[in-house]
DNA sequence: ACCCAGGGTCATA
DNA sequence: TATGACCATGGG
């Protein structure tokens, strides 16, 4: 490959510089916002989270009091509500079950990652992030930016499943939390700043000369 | 009016 | 294992 992934995150750091991520008050509102957000922009799910934080306080057991149709009500702005309220209430029985915070901590990250994924509702992408940014494990978080960013450069083919991506990221960076913390945000804020649908030239960005990712024609 | 967003589940072949 | 329908709101 032209480019290896550090030669990527340098470019990216250098360009842009630290960000900070993910924005909440608790490791608890960082796994909220994770189930939230699938497929569904951030500003919806800041809406979402107000209406949250307007009735109670962001934790398990304040959630679970709530009832379905109020919980409805709230997540409504983040849409798919129904799916998400049902997910979200999964979460905190397994999360209050597993001894919260701290009994999930004990576990080995392997093995938390396997119990996230039986939770309705996790798929691997927001279990990374949980374990990413809520819970500070070594765990590359894959999603459609890196997918296209990385097919875009003839790094990957776009079809690469989602465990061979994350193994390809994990195997060839150093397994250190904040390196992947930056460069997932990194690679978000990219994708955003220069590779919109009505801005297919970026002659700012020397990683990819008339970047053009946010197509579908790289998500196959 | 149309397109899509920081995915996941389920049914089908 | 892989593809497709479905979930739903809000911003461009």
């Amino acid at each position: 490959m032209a480019y290896t992934l550090l030669d990527i995150y340098q470019y990216l750091l250098n360009s842009y510089g630290r960000q900070a991520w993910w924005p909440a008050d608790s490791p608890f509102e960082v796994m909220v916002g994770a189930m939230l957000t699938q497929n569904t922009r951030w500003s919806n799910i800041e809406k979402a989270l107000d209406n949250l934080k307007q009735k109670v306080n962001l934790d398990p057991v304040s959630l679970l009091s709530l009832s379905q149709e109020t919980l409805e009500g709230c997540l409504k702005p983040a849409g798919y509500f129904r799916v998400k309220t049902q997910s979200l209430q999964s979460y905190c029985h397994w999360y209050l079950s597993q001894g919260g915070f701290s009994g999930l901590q004990k576990l080995k990250t392997q093995a938390l990652r396997n119990v996230l994924l039986e939770v309705r509702g996790i798929g691997p992408e927001t279990a990374d992030d949980i374990l990413l940014y809520a819970f500070a494990r070594p765990v590359f978080v894959i999603d459609a930016y890196t997918r296209r960013l990385l097919a875009r450069l003839g790094i990957i083919k776009g079809n690469i499943n989602y465990e061979d991506l994350r193994s390809l990221f994990e195997s060839n960076l150093p397994k250190r939390v904040d390196l992947y913390q930056q460069f997932h945000a990194l690679i978000v804020l990219h994708a955003k700043q220069h590779c919109w649908k009505n801005k297919p030239d970026c002659e700012t960005c020397v990683l990819v000369k008339g970047c053009f990712y946010s197509g579908s024609s790289y998500d196959s």
